[in-house]
RNA sequence: UGAGUAAGUCGGACAGUCGCGUGGGUCUUCCCACGAGGAAAGUCCGGGCUCCACAGAGCAAGGGUGCCGGAUAACGUCCGGUGGAGGCGACUCUAAGGAAAGUGCAACAGAAAGCAAACCGCCUGAUUUAUCAGGUAAGGGUGAAACGGCGAGGUAAGAGCUCACCGGCGGUGUGGAGACAUACCGGCCUUGUAAACCCCACCCGGAGCAAGAUCAAGAAGGACCGCAAAAGGCGGCUGCUCGCUGCCGGUCCGUAAGGUAGAUCGCUUGAGCCCUUUGGCAACGAUGGGCCUAGAUAGAUGGCUGUCUGAGACAGAACCCGGCUUACAGACUUGCUCACAUC
RNA sequence: GCCCCAGUAGCUCAGGGGAUAGAGCGUCGGUUUCCUAAACCGUGCGUCGGAUGUUCGAAUCAUCUCUGGGGUG
């Protein structure tokens, strides 16, 4: 079965590049927008940019852990993106994972209740 | 001991814990099992499978392969051999058919680049002593390549003109399954290039799992049947009105079909892997037994902690197999060769 | 996933077995000018993406490889 918190239509893609808001940090760029639903859907993206297949799978992995280790803090309701930049190849899980708090927290979708 | 050569194996391991995908269970979010590679890569070949075309084969075009024999489902792959090249050797490499079917090309240099010729020479004759006529292709020079090589005889000078050896070509015999090897004889002999066109022999229909099959929403669009009836358009019964009626149109219900979104299948049991015995030099085949070993669909292997020779190669399945090619830190095993030392 | 194409000077491109690899723009130097521009003259700029092979000879032919770009569902 599909999971329903995984973003794959082109439609919702182009809609949060065009109309929603964007933040980069030092490893990842996020995009994000209101969805008007009661979870939050989420994608995973590495260009080819970031390297061959073995690069771009540690990259999303690293990315999903993150997230995973995030996802309790997160406000509910929103549609992101978050995409690899290619320093990430250098990069370890803690700077990762550093680098998407800063970012989501800039972007606001932390809940207050955490610094 | 050192150097080398050939073949092969592994590709960090283990434990705990939080997570991910698939399957199963007493499917309560709990437990159990399994979960990337030798190249999964490049997409360079060969097949299976699916649809399309032809349902008879042949020819042509286009493409491919190219010493011989075997293996195989098949191959441009593999094994064994032949010829050639390299290495002291173990061993390695080899697009290796045909140039006497034809066409093309061979720059520059050189007299001459392919079928005959002759620049300097050499020799003979004539004579005006520097040229002319004839003979010759040994020597010089050019070039990647100059019409068999080298030596002897021979000659005016020379020449396969003659002879020995070597190379090549043709014929015959012998050995071999064959490529080919070898012996004898012959005339003395034909440049290279086919990864230039080409000739010969053999092979090839096209597309690809996003192929294709099944199910199948919709306030989507179209077809058909029926029913109801408000308005409207056109026509008929009559010249007009009313009325009746046919068609179109619209609403609702139904039927069958195609089929988009989407879902399911294809999707992993297969020319499969391991072991035993056995045929074969080998590739590989046969017999018997055992095993089940990813199947996702924005795409599952990661994070943390600890221990160990201290950590580190290239790299991630996407329908499946057989190969080829390319990338690869390090570790290990076995056979063989050469050199040195000792016994 | 499948299928194509390209790679030559700093840039845009020729050249498809025999060149010292060529053209335009550009760079640099000079002439002219008080100075600059324009004009004119000159100058260099290249492992022909890489490796191996075929050939007497390779940018050109063959094989492998790297990089970039495109098409398709």
């Amino acid at each position: 079965m599909l999971r329903p918190d995984v973003l794959r239509s082109k439609k919702d893609f182009t809609d949060i590049y065009n109309k929603g808001k964007s933040l980069g940090d030092r490893y990842v760029v996020v995009f994000h927008r209101e969805n008007h639903l009661d979870y939050t859907r989420t994608a995973f993206l590495a260009s080819k940019k970031v390297g061959k297949s073995v690069q771009r799978n540690k990259a999303r992995r690293l990315m999903k852990e993150s997230y995973r280790e995030l996802k309790d803090e997160v406000k509910p309701g929103r549609d992101i993106i978050i995409i690899a930049r290619n320093t990430i190849n250098q990069a370890e899980y803690r700077q990762v994972k550093k680098s998407l708090r800063s970012a989501l927290t800039r972007g606001k979708l932390l809940k207050e209740t955490k610094e």
